[in-house]
DNA sequence: TAGTGGTCTAGACCACTGC
DNA sequence: CAGTGGTCTAGACCACTAA
């Protein structure tokens, strides 16, 4: 055989099937992150087909943000994670840096089944307006010092148990990819600085009128029209939030 | 000629040279949105290349989200920008949503060369520090009304002539892309609510004491080493900012 | 120096689009 | 049908890395 323009025997692309073997092995852990993968070389060799084809592979893995091909050396395993599954809070300076392992979170609303706000910020599909929301209130301390207060709904949609659920890691992303294989692929965040009213003030323990920032995200997930939305408020006087 | 590895003669790829050229045209307006670039046999044919090299480059410039390669029909112009590479003002109603093709720029300080401060807020390298900066400085406005002052400062590498340079379509990244092949591929950014001081809220038209939204930026690009700072202050009574 | 990824050639057959 | 992009081959030389 000397050429076979693909789709000869099997209908998928040789180096479709490689990038799925590739993929696969770094997910499940046979290639570990820090390790390298076969050279290209060997890989050619293994699945009988050009350097060339094995590239074409590699190169969206690399796109994926999975490996990253390194000239010289090899082609290195990094496992890309997904920077807007949190809001990540940052001191001014070094000391206060450290302290993130320190950020504890509080329920002020568990999860509680509802309809949605008549006034709710984001339009709502129809499926989801249908199926109301769970609501649910928190608040990040730092050294018993409020300074986040973050409310989040979800569509009542298929979260079976979800108000009884324990949560995994005390994270609500962990949660429901675990327990829902709902992941989130991507966020539409708006910002603003407002001026505490009298509830947030009390909620935040900060005086009226405090500058906060406002942190508006909709979640957009692996499921079809499932979306999680969320309502942030920040108190910035000694830490910056990262988003 | 039956091979030449590349680095013959010119020291740059051709993949990037064909690459770095549709990216101009496309930014530039030779190809609008919509169009198809020429056909792989066209370019390749152009510049004496094979078809892989050319793919090479339009792959690349599909990665980007800058066209899209349709089987059978050709290579469509989209210009997708990264939704980092600005930061968008959304208005809270529709009709405010409207109006966001009004806004306006206008420079408080044209680009000039400098050293960077010295309490600089952000880390920099060896090369950087050396280099100097260049810092110039913008008020987005709004039906006169100015909602946004933001100052950027970029390292004085390899930038010749920047100061002098005429923005490409009154954009820096467009200009940094068409004049110097500088493409953001991306950024870390923080936020704070913080009061406006005298200064802030004379350059902003506003009370002092306003709440303004600060945010902190700094955006990676395909120029190793090499970053471009930007600091931005909004006014959020009537707008919030996309980011 | 041997091995790796980066770039490139000069072909080929395929699936898809539009006339 | 001709033209397009998608996939693939069997080579090649290069720059870089590490022993």
């Amino acid at each position: 055989m000397q050429n076979n323009g693909n789709g000869s025997s099997s209908k998928i692309a040789q180096y479709k099937k490689v990038q799925n073997d590739l993929r696969r092995g770094i997910i499940t852990g046979k290639y570990e992150v820090g390790d390298f993968l076969p050279s290209e070389n060997e890989l050619s060799a293994n699945y009988g087909i050009t350097r060339m084809t094995v590239r074409n592979a590699l190169k969206n893995l690399e796109a994926e943000g999975l490996i990253q091909c390194k000239k010289g050396k090899g082609s290195l395993v990094k496992l890309k994670r997904k920077s807007f599954e949190l809001l990540s809070i940052k001191g001014f300076t070094e000391i206060m840096r450290l302290k993130e392992a320190e950020i504890d979170t509080l329920f002020v609303q568990h999860p509680i089944s509802k309809a949605w706000d008549d006034d709710f910020f984001w339009d709502l599909n129809p499926t989801e307006k249908k199926a109301g929301c769970y609501y649910m209130s928190r608040v990040r301390m730092l050294d018993n010092q409020p300074i986040m207060l973050e409310n989040t709904y979800l569509p009542n949609l298929s979260l079976i148990g979800f108000s009884e659920a324990t949560f995994v890691n005390n994270s609500l992303f962990d949660t429901l990819i675990v327990k829902y294989d709902i992941e989130m692929t991507g966020v539409t965040q708006k910002f603003r600085a407002i001026s505490a009213d009298a509830g947030l003030a009390n909620s935040l323990s900060v005086q009226e009128g405090t500058p906060v920032l406002e942190i508006t995200r909709k979640l957009k997930t692996n499921r079809e029209g499932f979306f999680v939305y969320s309502f942030a408020y920040c108190i910035t006087n000694e830490f910056m939030i990262e988003a």
